[in-house]
DNA sequence: GTACGTGCAAAAATTTTGCTTTAAT
DNA sequence: ATTAAAGCAAAATTTTTGCACGTAC
């Protein structure tokens, strides 16, 4: 589908294989695919089962494996999500994550206040700050009216 | 050491046992002491280990039954924090977390500005939003100078 | 006395590791 | 040709579950 996140990701694997002496092998390609295609923040199990449809030896281990040199080379992260397995997002946009308590479901919202704030003056009690998400918590379109 | 902060969700368990006929057993009691006193985000083995000094036939199953339990009840929260061990927290009280790529270490802070923006318009769309929480990610003040 | 909760042990689920083979450079 | 990475299987970790016994109510 030609999708122009992929191929955007693509050109940056290529670029950190070549200085970083890693190497550009289909398992890396497919999942780097599949990660960009997924809007669901799917788990490495996830991901293995989907990639395995078109590469039938792929292995578990080397779905793991991938994604957390992906994490390392900035290519994906680690969703802060609650208990059950590990969930990825490709999607390195600024964006935050709404987690359903009932579905498990983790939906993305953008949030522009939150960006213009400033961090609190803290910075310097806490040390680097890379990164700030914020994770809503509650129950999803879905699940509030099955509630109670 | 008569803290305060056990006292008070003592006081809630007590209500919340009456309440919803739930039995306020020793270990309870010793688990709910233990997460009022720890300030460190402690895992459930982290609990196991600390409350077995003084109740050495405390089962970990029994741990984790027992945070379950607590969470359902609103008196301690999963930390959304990233792989490893689930993380556990006893304070209540409006505050954010920052974690530490490098030795996964969870310190707290607060954070006003953030306290008093709205949520963005999407609160329709996701559905109910119960709890907010912020998790800034980087390197803490003992990483930083190891850091290349 | 009556369940609810605990302890124990075993299982399930998730993630990591050692080692051999494969394949990217 | 070299050597990183994949695949496989087995282990390690973390969390859950079934069942018999104990204990708070």
């Amino acid at each position: 589908m030609n999708d122009p996140d992929f191929e955007c990701k693509l050109d940056r694997l290529k670029q950190l294989s070549l200085e970083q002496g890693l190497r550009l092998t289909h398992q890396r390609l497919e999942i780097l695919r599949e990660l960009a295609a997924a809007m669901d923040h799917p788990s490495a199990e996830m991901i293995y089962k989907r990639v395995r449809v078109r590469m039938p030896t792929l292995s578990l281990d080397t779905v793991y494996r991938t994604l957390w040199t992906f994490e390392r080379l900035g290519l994906a992260f680690r969703v802060p999500a609650l208990g059950e397995q590990g969930r990825f997002d490709g999607d390195l946009s600024p964006h935050h994550h709404f987690v359903c308590d009932a579905c498990s479901e983790i939906i993305d919202f953008t949030w522009d206040a939150f960006e213009n704030i400033a961090l609190p003056g803290t910075e310097a009690a806490l040390g680097r700050i890379d990164r700030k998400q914020v994770v809503l918590r509650g129950l999803c379109g879905k699940c509030v009216p099955q509630a109670a």
